[in-house]
RNA sequence: GCGAUCGUAGCUCAGUUGGUUAGAGCGCCGGUUUGUGGUACCGGAGGUCGCGGGUUCGAACCCCGUCGAUCGCCCCA
């Protein structure tokens, strides 16, 4: 590479090859189940005034306070590329009027951008699928976002995750329950990890998930948000777990799992991969797939009416790490020109094949006597040779199992304009 | 922001305690062989050894800096 090409900027992907079809595949199966749960596509902008992400988010959190794309326009605006699609959903919806519509169920996906140092399955532009429920307060909607999420882990054939669940309860059970947390915590502040130390003043729930063993004394005799839960809250929650055991979904108790941003309340939820699991190993250190929960307070933030909602989000790039090798789909018909003079011919052919809806490749480039050669490397399921030999024009066909859909119809439509030799 | 490891051909990598013009396989291009055949052989193109400085008679190799990549911490999808 030339010392004059420009550099790719750190943290972005060229994804290609067996990458990008995984990567495909995910989508395209995304967009197939989003459906079967009829949940309308939308469309976002890439970025949005600033405040839309620092007011719905919460300014102390990492994702506002360190990680955001931020930079004026050339009014003078200060606009910042999103960090995750749920606040600038919120944002259409009050400013669109989308309120007519609810309950509304959307889904979308695409890039976002957090800077961040790169790691495996950790980018600073990133891909998510997103799916979200807004306007409505029935633990039944978080039942079918999580049924959706389920069953496209399931379709995408992705085994070896959980899913882990826990309630933050409403907003009164979710301030008692930090400030007891406070309490204990502060109890026992210089035994506590440095970074558990600064956690409590800016985010003590995160305490409870610290990887450090000296925190990890503490969080086990941690009070525990079961004991601050309204009834009201309770009684959501258990709505919520006898409705997934009712759809069949599979979870568990997740009683230290909180979420990094401030909007949540009631519901959250995880899928992580089981520990000492294929997918496990495949992440690395990133253990969330797939992530969301419910969202009651986050309207208001943006000045709207209160409004209930949940939603969920999921790495794009984690998945395909975890749906595994997906090659190219075969090539059904490689055509070879083995004669300068026959390469009008081969090019014929191919056009008619493509027009008629086959996938079809010619090899008609470098030496003749090597095109044959090239072209069985295509593996495809039908090889047609062009050729002139002892000054007669020829045509060859190598077929190979399994054969193609419509194989017959095919060699038709060649007979129609060449005769075949097997 | 912090830490560890690593940068040699398009790709995967050799390269001895520092010692002539830096190598292999794959891929690419050309030629020969085979002639219903994914073969084999021959040849070719392609590298200021990430970049800059230092030590030395001499650096891909040692030292410093820098840029980049990978993995981890924090945090998150």
């Amino acid at each position: 590479m030339s010392k004059n090409t420009p550099q790719a900027i750190r943290g972005t992907q060229d994804i290609f090859g067996a990458d990008a079809e995984a990567f495909a595949f995910v989508v395209e199966t995304f967009e197939r189940v989003r459906r079967l749960y009829r949940f309308r596509r939308v469309e976002m902008p890439v970025f949005e005034k600033t405040e839309v992400f620092s007011r719905a988010i919460g300014e102390t959190t990492d994702v506002v306070s360190k990680e955001m794309y931020s930079f004026e326009d050339r009014g003078g605006e200060s606009l910042t590329l999103r960090p995750e699609f749920t606040a600038g959903i919120a944002r259409a919806y009050l400013t669109n009027g989308w309120q007519q519509h609810a309950p509304l169920k959307v889904a979308t996906h695409g890039a976002l951008f957090r800077y961040e140092r790169p790691q495996k399955g950790r980018y600073r532009q990133f891909h998510q699928i997103d799916a979200e429920i807004i306007g409505a307060a029935e633990p039944q909607a978080d039942v079918e976002l999580l049924a959706m999420a389920d069953q496209l882990l399931k379709e995408l054939g992705i085994t070896g995750v959980t899913l882990h669940l826990n309630t933050l309860g409403d907003a009164d059970s979710r301030d008692a329950w930090r400030a007891a947390l406070v309490e204990h915590f502060r109890g026992v502040k210089d035994e506590l990890s440095e970074d558990s130390q600064e956690r409590l003043e800016k985010n003590p729930l995160r305490i409870l998930d610290s990887k450090d063993p000296r925190d990890k004394r503490f969080v086990a005799d941690a009070p525990k948000i079961d004991a601050y839960l309204s009834d009201e809250a309770r009684a959501f929650f258990d709505a919520v777990t006898s409705g997934l055991d009712a759809a069949g979904v599979k979870w568990q108790r997740a009683e230290s799992l909180v979420r990094g941003l401030d909007y949540y309340r009631h519901t959250a939820f995880e899928f992580i991969p089981d520990e000492g699991s294929e997918a496990a190993s495949k992440l690395g250190s990133q253990s969330t797939v797939l992530g969301g929960g419910r969202y009651d307070g986050l309207m208001e933030s943006l000045g709207g009416a209160a409004t209930p909602a949940v939603g969920w989000a999921a790495g794009i790039e984690r998945l395909a790490m975890l749906v595994g090798e997906r090659g190219d789909e075969r090539l059904e018909i490689a055509v070879a020109a083995e004669n300068r003079d026959r390469e009008a011919d081969a090019a014929k052919a191919v056009a008619l094949f493509r027009q008629a809806g086959f996938s079809a490749e010619l090899f008609a480039t470098g030496s003749p006597r090597k095109r044959y050669d090239k072209a069985r490397k295509a593996e495809a399921a039908m090889l047609i040779s062009f050729d002139i030999r002892d000054g007669q024009k020829t045509h060859s066909l190598l077929q190979t199992d399994p054969a193609i859909p419509r194989e017959a119809e095919a060699l038709q439509l060649f007979g129609k304009h060449w005769p075949i030799v097997i």
